[in-house]
DNA sequence: TCTTTTTTGTACCGATCGGTAAATTAATTA
DNA sequence: TAATTAATTTACCGATCGGTACAAAAAAGA
């Protein structure tokens, strides 16, 4: 075993801290008095085990990702309910995530996003954040023009407008739900939403 | 007439130039420095005209909203058109706003929202965005309410939800535009969103 | 010209920013 | 027990934050 002194606190639990500081105050709002603070731990200990503030947050980005985002996409590949269904349970799930977190409202991502444009975050993190931003969109085209069901129902033509769409609006429930807007309330927008993609005309 | 030095600047360009650093940086993120640098004047002179970072951003606000926002409205209320044909250019009009800017892209109004919760605004700059953000919610419902055209295509049922839906879209729009996709992709999540609304069966 | 009024430039304030040096404490190995 | 290794605490670093004191500069009135 590897001698010296144990360390005093669960790594897990000190990036889940962090990472909701970051949920509520972005990359550069969020101060290192903020973050350790959460943490329940001092400076030093956070640059010995997470790097600095940078390495820190692209391993919260990932934290997040990985503990709230990423379970949610077997809902919408789970080709055992219909496309609709799947696609509303989905879509309401991340709003779930967006109105009903335990510490901060909104998404994680749509927040620290808006700070690309700004120039206020490092260049590893931005390229991190950057690259998600396709991801959604890319993951609702390849069903629209895959599934057998979506292709029956029209949705292969202008997929990837449609899959925009869909984007456009979760982007606009996370603001909704940042504003403290409730799932109930962003439920209707959703339905709005998909009527319309499925009324669509080519 | 009053003696003393001229002033150097005109207060209305270094207000639009200050209002340019809000909207890329938001409140917290834009420091005096790159605020005053903008202006092209310095702290002092900023100080004894605007008095200080909040009650210039106070001032910013206002004149964002009257120089870029208040004049669309007449474009919704323009009774010689059809209604879903106002509806849409004026959408398109807010979307034309957020992609197509100068300076930054987004919307000034939302960039700043997102940092209400976070805690880092004062007071009443908190109020005065907090109030802003029921008011397109406000003019679309009682356009669904009252127009005649609205009620005849059914758009009185569940106009508040309706509405909701209108400014949810908006404000996915003005994060969509901040990460740099063009009017042009946005407009199909507008056509897709509007032809929800008035399929939605009561 | 001389005084008064206002703006400007410079230089600074305490507080906080991200980040770290150095010594102490705790756990292991020898 | 002694030596080694790692984590903790405290105290500090230069830079920047929002904000200001003070004196020089420029415009007016007397």
């Amino acid at each position: 075993m590897v001698s010296g002194r144990k360390k005093a606190f669960d790594e897990e639990v000190a990036l889940d801290a962090a990472m909701h500081v970051f949920w509520q105050k972005g990359y550069a709002g969020a101060s290192l008095s903020d973050l350790t603070e959460a943490m329940a731990i001092n400076k030093p200990s956070m640059y010995r085990t997470f790097g600095n503030k940078e390495e820190l947050f692209i391993k919260t980005t990932q934290h997040y990702v990985d503990t709230r985002v990423k379970h949610l996409l077997p809902i919408v590949r789970n080709t055992d309910l219909a496309l609709l269904q799947r696609l509303k349970q989905y879509i309401m799930a991340i709003i779930d995530l967006q109105c009903n977190a335990t510490a901060a409202k909104g998404c994680y991502l749509v927040l620290c996003q808006s700070e690309l444009t700004s120039g206020s975050l490092p260049v590893q993190a931005s390229e991190i954040l950057s690259n998600m931003d396709n991801i959604p969109t890319k993951e609702f085209t390849n069903i629209f023009t895959t599934d057998p069901e979506a292709i029956e129902l029209g949705l292969n033509q202008n997929a990837e407008q449609k899959a925009l769409s869909l984007y456009t609006l979760l982007k606009g429930t996370a603001c909704m739900a940042r504003s403290g807007f409730s799932q109930t309330e962003l439920e209707f927008a959703v339905d709005n939403m998909l009527a319309g993609i499925c009324s669509a005309k080519p």
